[in-house]
Order: structure tokens, then C-alpha cells, then sequence
RNA sequence: GGAGGGAUACCCAAGCGGCCAAAGGGGGCAGACUGUAAAUCUGUUGGCGACGCCUUCGAAGGUUCGAAUCCUUCUCCCUCCA
């Protein structure tokens, strides 16, 4: 009976496992697993979202798929949506204080957020809540209770504050309370885990001690790491430009795939998809020892990614198009077309109205430096006689197709 | 509240009366090479049907034949003191 009950949690424990960069502390979450398969009960696992972006990305998945990890695992996954805590923007890794939003630009956000995430996480298996639902009707007399139980020596012990302290910039006071918010969430959940990136550390700190201080069992903090972006050296974020959406359109995932540096496929399988560890390690060997060309296994991830957020055959035609455009140096046939009547168009003008180049000067630019097509033939002339089924193209990936009237 | 220092293109950063659409680096874009990528090399990086014109060096005025550069006021930021 032991036996088998230690086996179902070393089993859980490997999948928990995969990928994270740390368990605080990795024990007591042996303990809460063995308790939950013993006494039949789930685990309360907790990711708090903030509703800044309001678009995500595979960056934010990496957590998403370990939440998911533990739906799949019967465990309960309680999604928070932090309209409270976004008010005041979460400090952690900010050099300077967040824009607090507003109430519209939260909502907004949120809806947007629940749409994606739930390409991710199981609709039906997921308990969504808004922390407004208690911490905006709190009173100041549960405030005041709640900052008693932190200390400032300790909130200045956090990096980003330190930093900030030191060099004289700004801390708002009521970013103090932000880390207290998000712990609070925890208190009011039981949550048994709290996910979180390895940026999250602290504030998952403060909601263990939290948690202790009301007299709870504290939580596991579970960490995963920051996902590289597609230059394999910033974080993954919408604002460096490295990232692929996950509304983003199947061949434009395929194409961003393929850009990564060769030393982030394994990392991206491990973090972003379900294929299984083995396997990923077998085929990193194989990439080493030179067996498997890193451009097949890139084709690998980005159909396994495609076919997670939009399907099977969609990743089929993704690859497709992709050997078409760039093996072989041909015109895919799904290209956007313009109506134009046959005449001599000004290039650079043309190229502009149709946003291939931001300018007309842009355009000459690229006319200059041989970066222009049409009909897969360099073009370096300044005017063009258009024709109808005439394909322009501008560096590899923009093409148009004319459709003269 | 007092005393200094600063704000230059996507970012960092030079320039301190004409030769400045503004050095250099990063980033971006394009070309070559590849495997599609990385690395490397090369070019390019305000706008305009353009060897000329227009707009840009925190904002507004002023001095001057001529201002990113000098003067005045304003805004924002930093450092030191209280």
C-alpha cells in the first residue's frame, strides 16, 4: 500500500519536474502529494496572471503548461486574474514604477487573456477567479493587519527594490503592498502550490510566510524558468519583438521557428511541448553526433507547435509553404493580391502603399540594395509595367501578387 | 528649500557657431555565405517622383548672413546639501 502510494508520487513528482528551475522546498511537496493520493484530495495549485499584456505568447506558456501538467494529474488549477494587484502593477524586475491601469483596460485584458490561455489549460478543469473579489472590499483596518506581517528591512531585501533604493529612484509606497496582495491570494486560496516564473520568487516567498503568519499550511513555490526569445539571448517579450504569439498565424509561427539558434530546440520542446523527455534527449544526441540535421528537428518543433495551437493539417501546410519559399526559392500560391489596372507603377510608391516597405525612400533602399523580385527575377529598374498574376517581392518574405483589372 | 549636472535619431553615445541629416557602437533591415538559423563579411538605417528640397538634436522664444552648438524662459531627470 506505502509502496504504491510512493511510486504514484515519485511518478507525479518526475512530470512536476520537467523543466522547472526550482521547488521551494521540493520535500514538503513530496509530503502535500503524498497526502493528496493518499487521502484522495487534489492539490490547490495557484498561478496569479496579471492583465498587462493583453496579448501572450510562448514565454507565458512555459508556466501555463505546468499548470496544465497538474490538471492532467487531477489536481485543481485556480486561475487568478489580478484586477486588484494590476492596479497597482507588479515591481518585480522593474527598474522604474508600472503605469497603473484602469479599471476598462483591465477588463479588456482579462477577457482577451482567458480566450488563449485556454488553448492551453482545460476549460473545464480550471476555477478562475478575480482577486477584486477580496481584496478590494477589505477594509483598512484588514490592510493594516496584512502589512503588519511583512517588514520593510525585508521587502528592501528584494532585488529590484534594493537596486532601486540604492540608486535613489522612486519605490511607491503602495508597491510594498503588491507583494502582500498577490500573498493574500494565497491565503484566501489554500493554495497548496503557487507557480510562478523564477522572476516570481519573492513575491511566492511572501505568500508562504503569509500563509503561515493566518495560521495555513504554506505553499509550495514551484519556479519555472524565463523563456529565451527568438534571439536565444533576451527573454521572450512582445516589446524586444522576440517572441511568437499564440494567435498568431500558423505559417508565420513556422517561419519564427525555424529562426531560432540551434541551442534553444531542445529547450523550446521541453518547455513548450509534451513530447517526452527521452525522446528529446535521444534527438539532441543525435543533432550532436551530426546524425540529425537541426533543420529537420526545427521542422519537428514548429509542427508540434502549430498543431498545439491550431492543427494538424494547418502545421502539414505551414511546412509545406515554408520548403516551397525557402528550399527552393519558389512563390507560395496563398500570397496577397492587389487590384491595380495594367500601367507603369513607381515602384517605391507602390511598394509603400502596399506596406512591404515603410517608405518611399525605404523602397529605393531595397531597390538599391537588389532586395526586390518580380517574378522570382531580380529587379533594380525604379518603374514597373504591372501585369496581371505579376508576383513582387521584397526580401525573403513579403510577396504580392497583381491582379490587373 | 539651497547648490550643481544633464536631456542628441529605435537604444547607448560623440559633436559645443558654418564642412551636421548629425561620428562611433548596439539593434533593425537588405545582400553574400548557409540549413532556414547562428557565426562571418558587405551595404543600409528621417521624409519627399529626389544629385535638390522639407522636417529633425527636451519645449517655446531670441542673437546671428548662418544654431544641435550662444542667450532667455519653461518642462522633465540626476547628484550633493537640508
Amino acid at each position: 500500500m506505502e509502496d504504491k502510494i510512493m511510486k504514484q508520487v515519485d511518478a507525479q513528482l518526475e512530470i512536476i519536474r520537467r523543466g522547472v528551475a526550482e521547488i521551494i522546498p521540493e520535500e514538503e511537496l513530496k509530503q502535500k502529494l503524498y497526502k493528496s493520493i493518499k487521502e484522495n484530495r487534489p492539490l490547490r495549485a495557484k498561478l496569479g496572471l496579471d492583465p498587462t499584456a493583453p496579448d501572450i505568447h510562448l514565454g507565458h506558456t512555459v508556466v501555463l503548461n505546468k499548470l496544465r501538467q497538474f490538471q492532467d494529474l487531477g489536481h485543481q488549477v485556480h486561475l487568478i486574474i489580478g484586477d486588484a494587484t494590476g492596479r497597482i502593477g507588479d515591481p518585480s524586475g522593474k527598474s522604474e514604477t508600472r503605469k497603473q491601469l484602469t479599471e476598462e483596460e483591465i477588463k479588456l485584458n482579462a477577457a482577451t487573456y482567458q480566450d488563449q490561455i485556454f488553448k492551453v489549460l482545460d476549460k473545464e478543469k480550471t476555477i478562475v477567479h478575480f482577486n477584486s473579489e477580496w481584496l478590494m472590499s477589505m477594509n483598512l483596518e484588514a490592510v493594516l493587519r496584512l502589512a503588519g506581517r511583512y517588514t520593510v528591512a525585508r521587502m528592501l531585501e528584494r532585488d529590484d527594490f534594493d537596486k532601486r533604493y540604492k540608486e535613489g529612484l522612486p519605490i511607491g509606497v503602495h508597491e510594498f503592498l503588491y507583494p502582500l496582495m498577490q500573498g493574500y491570494d494565497s491565503v484566501v486560496l489554500e493554495a497548496d502550490v503557487e507557480l510562478g516564473g523564477t522572476d516570481q520568487k519573492f513575491n511566492l516567498l511572501v505568500g508562504r510566510h503569509l500563509q503561515r503568519e493566518y495560521g495555513h499550511e504554506p505553499q509550495i513555490a514551484l519556479m519555472m524558468p524565463i523563456l529565451e526569445g527568438l534571439d536565444g539571448v533576451q527573454k521572450m517579450s512582445k516589446s524586444l519583438g522576440n517572441y511568437i504569439g499564440v494567435n498568431e498565424e500558423a505559417y508565420e509561427m513556422f517561419g519564427k521557428t525555424m529562426s531560432i539558434s540551434d541551442e534553444l530546440i531542445s529547450r523550446y520542446f521541453e518547455l513548450l511541448t509534451r513530447v517526452s523527455m527521452n525522446d528529446i534527449k535521444d534527438m539532441q544526441v543525435r543533432m550532436d553526433s551530426g546524425e540529425l540535421n537541426p533543420r529537420d528537428v526545427k521542422i519537428n518543433l514548429a509542427k508540434e507547435l502549430i498543431t498545439m495551437y491550431h492543427s494538424a493539417e494547418e502545421a502539414e501546410k505551414a511546412e509545406a509553404r515554408f520548403k516551397l519559399v525557402y528550399s527552393q526559392g519558389d512563390i507560395p500560391d496563398d500570397i496577397p493580391e492587389v487590384d491595380v489596372v495594367d500601367a507603369e507603377v513607381w515602384l517605391p510608391k507602390f511598394l509603400q502603399e502596399n506596406d512591404m516597405v515603410s517608405s518611399s525612400s525605404d523602397g529605393r533602399r531595397m531597390l538599391k540594395q537588389g532586395a526586390i523580385r518580380v517574378n522570382g527575377e531580380k529587379y533594380e529598374d525604379e518603374n514597373l509595367m504591372v501585369s496581371d498574376g505579376m508576383v513582387v517581392q521584397v526580401g525573403k518574405r513579403k510577396f504580392i501578387r497583381i491582379k490587373a483589372e
